[in-house]
DNA sequence: TAGTAATATATATAGATTTTAATATTTATA
DNA sequence: TATAAATATTAAAATCTATATATATTACTA
């Protein structure tokens, strides 16, 4: 593989490691919403959901259709949802594997 | 979703967020090596490559089991790699999106 | 066989760069 | 003018990369 795909998939990847925009990832999941709607889900300054909406959008990870004042988001691509759900398994197998090997230790 | 797991979500992507650790990875999907084999594939210092290992390890991605004076380093789930190749498809969609939009430019 | 060198890996350190998150300002539309 | 969203700015925190140092194991040798 070219050195320039692995720096490629690095920034993908690195779109993903905030915790703020993979909570915006799972809210879009249950529907695309406004800028509004995800600041009040978040509970956050809308100023800090429009600075990660625009790092995703610049990844091509989302998409921001104008509806008057507002913009409604989406998911570009399903797959990145299967992705996710990927990572939880991952994390789910390291997780039983902790739990499993601290039962062994105090056997 | 708890806000705790989606900090641990980004933990785990910013662990992967780097394109040696990107390189290491796609070199261990190949077969388990030593760490002076990862850094003769990679051309870079082995202490370079000890830290990116450190990463990997402390994430729970990677195994690293001795023998001798040498350390064997190995994926720990297998899951991984087929996140890898979904992030390649997103990547490729991606590009295509791009490359369409490109073509309809030019009509 | 004790002492020392060589090898493989890991960790520590530091300066440069990047990211984060909060706030302020700007732009576009109703 | 009021609202919605985007962008700019900034200081603090985190990361990167290179280099230096440390540790642990094996090999050598006087």
């Amino acid at each position: 593989m070219p050195q320039e795909l692995q720096s490629f998939k690095a920034e993908f990847f690195k779109a993903l490691s905030n915790p703020l925009r993979i909570r915006i990832l799972e809210l879009l999941r249950d529907g695309d919403k406004y800028v509004h709607e995800l600041q009040e889900h978040m509970g956050i300054d809308s100023a800090v959901v429009s600075q990660q909406l625009a790092i995703l959008r610049n990844r091509n990870i989302v998409l921001g259709v104008k509806d008057g004042t507002k913009v409604m988001y989406s998911v570009r691509d399903p797959l990145l949802f299967e992705l996710l759900d990927i990572a939880k398994q991952i994390f789910n197998h390291s997780l039983n594997h902790t739990i499993q090997m601290l039962q062994d230790m105090n056997q």
